[in-house]
DNA sequence: CGCATAATTGATGGTTATCAAGACCAGTGG
DNA sequence: CCACTGGTCTTGATAACCATCAATTATGCG
């Protein structure tokens, strides 16, 4: 617990109630539930591999602090990115319906963990029918946004994918952390964002200086700025998922 | 309800039931519960659209009969088809977040669909929490689907993504319909293919055939069938997440 | 039979993968 | 202070896959 202060909104508070917060006016026993999700704590170095493919699916993971990202492997040796997890971010909901994990689980930076058993969730769904709500809704927010995704790779070129890629990175960490305006640490190889896009390295550093050259972005070490925002939304024709849900059909409790 | 035979287990019996009691014995609630999702009916013609993008989004749809997609447009007019409907599946669990619908919703054939309201939900997940964790897990499933068709549309071949799609819809025909074992009625034209595979009309038709030169499937008409089902399989590294849900840790009610 | 739509086939070009070599960078140890 | 090292990023050359365009054939339906 000490190096919360660069993605977290505060050191005292909890990532994942603060993200749902930000959707919905919690009530304390709500709160107490998310919370009894982040008891147990688990440390890790960069570039660790938590979880294989093929292993038994017991536990989901709260992000307190740090990067991740969800992957598997392809038959011939190359490798898909699935998802780049922040903190607040609860990993392995695609899961729950499987037996052995689906994807491997490796950590980008240095990480704290907060694991939890599947049946915990039985507690959200048993005691509140409107965090169930939210938490479905959130799912179905990233199901959104995963097909999103599909879009760009499957009809967009190079640079449109890498700036639907930023512009997704700096949407959801915006959540978190009303700070964030145009810069962000993203702490993420070029192989990665490769892999996460449907791209070879080369030709994610080949788009990547294009974009610069053309004022788009720019990167020095791990700080990342978007130095026109429109003309990156307009390249991707990206819609912003994270700023709302629809909470209207919501049961009162 | 006339042409229900093609695609659903009986005719008396609800293709959304027969659905979840194939994961989970379903008690009487939880059948009148899915029941009442099904209460009003509503016919379409092939090729009618249902719901453009960015309508409000105000009803959910269980499909009774008939095969749709749900699709979206990019900017430079190609298209992307997101998911295809069958007989059972409930339309708009994706975009139950939204107040705006991402995509749009086109018939593929003659359909009879069930529409309810969003807060028809809240009775589930009010009512019954272990159909609530079923519910939560058929949608995690298709979430680890979508995965599975971003890897093939990123990192494979065209060949490969075809076959992957073929397996896909034949193993979600199998759950409602035990009688189908290597062919099956595919209404699709290889236009929305390709829009589904991110690929051209005209790739789909060039791969198609050498697949069918190369003895992997064949078709006649509407009617597929896959003549080699292990090598198509393997050409895609294809594993079918319909066969089972992990129901271990659901609540008791 | 004739019309509209879908599927096929051929020719061309663009985007990106792949391979390979070199530059850069940070950390290490002499 | 400087060489050394492992990793990442960059840059160039080549080739493959697929999109696109266009023309022809096939299919289905009134």
């Amino acid at each position: 617990m000490d190096k919360v202060k660069d993605d977290s909104a505060s050191p005292t508070e909890s990532c994942l109630v603060s993200r749902f917060a930000y959707y919905l006016d919690l009530r304390e026993a709500e709160v107490s539930l998310l919370r009894s999700l982040e008891k147990a704590e688990r440390h890790y170095q960069a570039d660790s591999l938590i979880v294989s493919a093929g292993d038994p699916v017991n536990n989901l993971y709260v992000v307190k602090s740090g990067w991740l990202y969800s992957h598997n492997q392809l038959v011939d040796g190359s490798r898909l990115v699935v998802k780049i997890h922040h903190p607040g971010d609860i990993i392995g909901l695609n899961e729950m319906a499987l037996h052995r994990s689906s994807t491997s689980l490796t950590t980008a930076t240095e990480t704290c963990l907060c694991p939890f058993a599947k049946a915990d969730m039985d507690d959200v769904f048993l005691q509140s029918p409107r965090l169930t709500a939210l938490l479905f809704s959130a799912f179905a927010r990233d199901h959104v946004v995963l097909t999103d995704t599909l879009r760009a790779i499957s009809r967009m070129q190079s640079p449109a994918r890498i700036a639907f890629m930023m512009l997704d990175l700096i949407s959801r960490l915006r959540i978190n952390n009303r700070e964030i305006s145009d810069t962000f640490k993203m702490p993420l190889k070029q192989a990665v964002i490769g892999d996460a896009l449907g791209l070879s390295n080369v030709s994610v550093s080949r788009s990547w200086s294009q974009m610069e050259k053309n004022g788009l972005l720019e990167k020095h070490g791990d700080q990342v700025t978007i130095l026109d925002e429109a003309a990156m939304r307009n390249l991707c024709d990206f819609e912003n998922r994270y700023r709302q849900i629809d909470i209207s059909w919501f049961p009162e409790f």
